[in-house]
DNA sequence: CACGCAATTATGCAAGCGTATAAATGGAGC
DNA sequence: GCTCCATTTATACGCTTGCATAATTGCGTG
């Protein structure tokens, strides 16, 4: 008799993430171009009118989507640290091999990635998320080639980390890209190696054992 | 009295590259969001009916822009190998440093360039344009690591190859989105360095004197 | 110079979009 | 168990989109 749907009730904090992840799955499975607000909602389990009440604009929901994307990027990334040698090499050598392995290195992540970055040419406040969340990780980068052994000018240090954040994306992309392309802890010792040569630091030898194995395949 | 506009006819190839033209300076400047059929026809200076006309859908369309762009993508890459050295070294660090110098790394090209990367990941059909061309740039890329001293079994020389790649992709993000972040000729140096590494092969010191003086527009 | 056809325009349509608004309802507090 | 309000649903509106179709017109051809 009564067509109107039941539904609970729930906090805020916990609808707005159910609804940013819906967004985050759609667009990672299907692209933003099927991230509707009836789709989202849909995926979510509630109806379209919640979304606009939870955010200003679908813009709105869609640029918090991108904040969560990247943070949730940079958080898996500086994780590693946690766990690994305490030196300088090794902490970088971390550091690196991390941005090149899972969950950092994933199809889901690079077509997130994907759906989300010509926003960030075209919408100012996109681009601003980016700069905030680049700048972290380049900072922690910079931070981390600064405690090698060695002397290095503050512009000099920039522009190395510069370089090493493009060998480092360019990997990434291919690894996203194409998993079943390199053997198992492939791209990590090429990317530390790579980014050793451009520091003239050896690198490769610091990292820890169940990296650098050898190569298999 | 008559408001109909007044037109001129044109040959078949000459519309279809005008209205190529203008979907690619759309997606260039204001993303793929406003490429709509009836702004792309405007910029051409026609009106919407033409695009069926010369077109089958509007996906249709965008793929052919697509292509496009690639391939033009690889000619002005390759073009750089005319008027280099001769040496393997010399030919190669003449084709990586041609990729980080305009007009293959520039502003639009990345705009254009992350307009479409989604639509590889959701649509088969620009996935295999991005196969196609990809792998005629890696292909040509894995040639002139082969035509280096030193002898490498095939399936080294392609995990090579692709890694070398994904430096140059990486650099060549970074360098097309903030050309201001480095000096003249430093991307191309950084780049031949780096692919120099992972070949353990010396690169740099065979790079032609100037590399992006003279590129016209 | 008139004919004929393909190139081009003009108009319309159905579907989907984001957004606005009002009605219903769950659930905590008394 | 009643009340009340924020949460949630339901519905609709205006706009844009891609696509279809019919009417026009430029222009090569005889």
């Amino acid at each position: 008799m009564d067509g109107r749907r039941k539904f609970r009730r729930e906090g805020e904090e916990k609808r707005r993430d159910q609804l940013i992840a819906a967004a985050l799955e759609i667009i990672a499975e299907d692209g933003p171009g099927t991230a509707t607000v009836r789709a989202i909602a849909a995926r979510a389990g509630v109806t379209q009118g919640l979304i606009r009440h939870y955010f200003t604009s679908k813009e709105d929901l869609t640029r918090e989507a991108y904040r969560q994307f990247m943070a949730a990027m940079n958080a898996d990334n500086s994780a590693a640290l946690d766990d690994g040698p305490a030196t300088p090499e090794g902490r970088l050598a971390t550091f690196v091999a991390a941005s090149l392995c899972p969950p950092v290195m994933s199809v889901s992540r690079l077509s997130l990635w994907s759906g989300f970055i010509h926003l960030v040419r075209v919408d100012p406040e996109m681009a601003a998320i980016h700069e905030v969340t680049y700048l972290a990780y380049r900072e922690q980068l910079e931070s981390l080639i600064a405690a090698l052994p060695g002397t290095r000018d503050p512009h000099h240090l920039r522009r190395l980390a510069i370089a090493c954040n493009g060998v480092i994306d360019g990997l990434w992309m291919e690894g996203s890209a194409y998993p079943q392309g390199f053997g198992e802890d492939e791209l990590p010792r090429i990317g530390v190696e790579a980014v050793g040569a451009i520091l003239a630091a050896n690198l490769s030898q610091h990292l820890p054992g169940t990296i650098s194995k050898d190569h298999k395949k």
